[in-house]
Parts: structure tokens; C-alpha cells; sequence
DNA sequence: GCCAACGTTGGC
DNA sequence: GCCAACGTTGGC
């Protein structure tokens, strides 16, 4: 069992909302790295929800894995603002997964403060420059979130 | 295969 | 809105 971080734009969906519908597909990843990390997951794993590009970057809450890896959909979707003119439903590069919500924390463990854990300095989400939005999470580092935990 | 130009991410 | 940093594209 693998654990994981995902970042989603609250705006598109935040933890709240996976809390509300219960489980959603988690799509429009197009990149190469994310992806290859979404085809790892299985069943069963966790992620750490985390919040970007909003007021209060940071982790929100816990999910978990429903679905394993498929084609995204909306890659073939021109309507989709992840379309991708090269998609084909033969040839789909792009990757979802389902989730369902496990946990919303009482309060956002904001991005500032995980930069100060050192035991967290390893993982790309603190390290400057990274963009990645899907990432694995040793346990070590995964008991040490929780630990913080509000 | 190199690398400049461009586009995107994401914190601030 | 700015901009640093990264990823992707495309000419050569």
C-alpha cells in the first residue's frame, strides 16, 4: 500500500467538494511524471489532498484510490479544457484514476508551515521549482503529516 | 540531438 | 499581476 500527494485548484475541485460527492475522477493530469505516478496507484492507497493555486496553499484533507489507473476521457473530449488534439481513443497517452474522501482537515496544514518540518524537506512539494502535482510520499513522511494533523 | 522560444505552474 | 522555474515544441 503506496501513499501519495495530489494537488487540485479548490476552484476546480477542493476537499470539501470530493466530501460532498463522496468519490470523483480525478482527470486532466498532462504531465508526463504526474502521469507515470498515477499509473502506480492501486486500489486502496491513500493521498494527501493538497490545494494550490488558492488563498491557503496547503494539505486539506485525505483520499483515497477507488480506481485504478484508465484512459482520461477528457483528452478526447473537445469541449474539455484538457483536450488534447493528439489523444485518439486508440491512442490515448492521458490517465485517470477514481477517489473517494477519507478526511477533511479541521483546518488547512498550510504550505508555509511543511516547509519548516525537516522531515518533510525531501519531498518535491517543499522543494523550489517543483511543479509536480502528483507525488509519491514515503511512510515516514506520510506519519509525519499526520502528526501534524489539526 | 541541441537549444531557443514559448507555454504552464504555482507561490507570492 | 508578476515572475522564477520547469516542461514542451520545433527549427536546424
Amino acid at each position: 500500500m503506496a501513499y501519495w500527494l495530489m494537488k487540485s485548484e479548490p476552484d476546480e475541485l477542493s476537499i470539501q467538494g470530493l466530501e460532498k460527492l463522496g468519490q470523483a475522477r480525478w482527470d486532466g493530469v498532462r504531465n508526463y511524471q504526474a502521469r507515470n505516478f498515477l499509473r502506480a496507484m492501486a486500489v486502496g492507497d491513500t493521498f494527501f489532498f493538497y490545494h494550490s493555486s488558492c488563498p491557503e496553499p496547503g494539505i486539506a484533507g485525505i483520499g483515497k484510490i477507488i480506481q485504478a489507473a484508465y484512459p482520461d476521457p477528457t483528452a478526447l473530449d473537445p469541449d474539455s479544457h484538457y483536450f488534447d488534439p493528439k489523444a485518439s481513443p486508440d491512442k490515448n497517452p492521458w490517465t485517470a484514476i477514481d477517489v473517494a474522501h477519507v478526511e477533511t482537515f479541521r483546518h488547512v496544514l498550510k504550505l508555509d508551515y511543511l516547509k519548516q518540518q525537516t522531515a518533510l524537506a525531501q519531498m518535491p512539494l517543499v522543494q523550489k521549482g517543483s511543479r509536480l502535482s502528483v507525488m509519491p510520499v514515503t511512510a515516514e513522511q506520510w506519519a509525519a503529516v499526520v502528526a501534524l494533523k489539526p
